[in-house]
DNA sequence: GTAGACCTGTGTGTAAGACACAGGTCAATA
DNA sequence: TATTGACCTGTGTCTTACACACAGGTCTAC
């Protein structure tokens, strides 16, 4: 397969495939014109890639990943323990996304029944500098 | 204030404080040193940009904001129609992460009871090649 | 033969800073 | 007074996972 081929197999972009074969994570064989022609080994492993990246993986893990198995290795325990780590990771910026979320309509209805304010020179917006973020850390009793 | 002051009374880093400065939204005095002094004007100004970035708003977004306002007029249309937008992308975000850390832990709990394997020459680890995804796209009745 | 659709490599851009580096400045101390 | 150490200055590069641009080569059809 070609280049646009191979994207187009997997709903992605030949820039996707131009990216890891330039990171040597895709091995195409080159014809003489010059092509990059991709065989049934190098197509499998795009689609596994493509996997890894579906559940969290960083491409650089799947360069080490890929480098594990490479050597003969089970690359199991590397890729329990990594998405571990990922999973982690993602729950600390889902945690975050939900509180920004919250914020963020949170001022959309704060701001519904404000007025427009020309500014001034100490304020850009009223509006934002009025802002009252939601429970900044536990609401505490607070003195 | 000084760079480093301004962040610290901020929780900042001094890196964040010269990087609004390289972008001229904060445009300290020089002083004969070369120091970076900020006055009143821009340490609110910085604690306005503070504010903005909490509720979303990209740096570009927070420049043309301030440029609104320094043509005296009222940045509130702008600023409301903005966070509509980063609001409706944010959402977005939000819901694919919340897919993808289900997959994730979805995928953990699959694992749990796989042994390791050693690689093929067409499969570099048979837990991801194995995974499957939930839910992809309502679990319509197929067929 | 030539148009149009594909391909090539390479280089640059993205967001929001983090980090590095070579050198200048300041306060306190030996 | 000289030196140390902590701060500051500019500037430049790095990060992620591609997207996009560009100049030029190649293939297919007409
Ligand atoms: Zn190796
Ligand atoms: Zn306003
Ligand atoms: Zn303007
Ligand atoms: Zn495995």
């Amino acid at each position: 397969m070609k280049v646009s081929e191979l994207a187009k197999a997997y709903g992605t972009t030949p820039d996707t495939v131009r990216y890891y074969t330039r990171l040597k994570l895709l091995n195409p064989i080159k014809s003489e014109n010059g092509y990059k022609y991709y065989p049934p080994t190098e197509v499998s492993r795009f689609k596994f890639i493509l996997s890894a990246r579906q559940l969290g993986f960083s491409v650089s893990d799947i360069q080490q990943i890929v480098d594990e198995a490479s050597h003969g290795k089970a690359a199991c325990p590397l890729v329990r323990a990594l998405i571990k780590e990922r999973l982690a990771e993602t729950e600390k910026q889902f945690l975050a996304m939900l509180k920004l979320r919250e914020n963020m309509s949170s001022a959309l209805e704060q701001w519904e029944c404000k007025e427009d304010k020309a500014p001034t020179s100490t304020m850009v917006c009223h509006l934002i500098d009025s802002f009252e973020p939601l429970n900044e850390e536990e609401p505490s009793d607070e003195k």
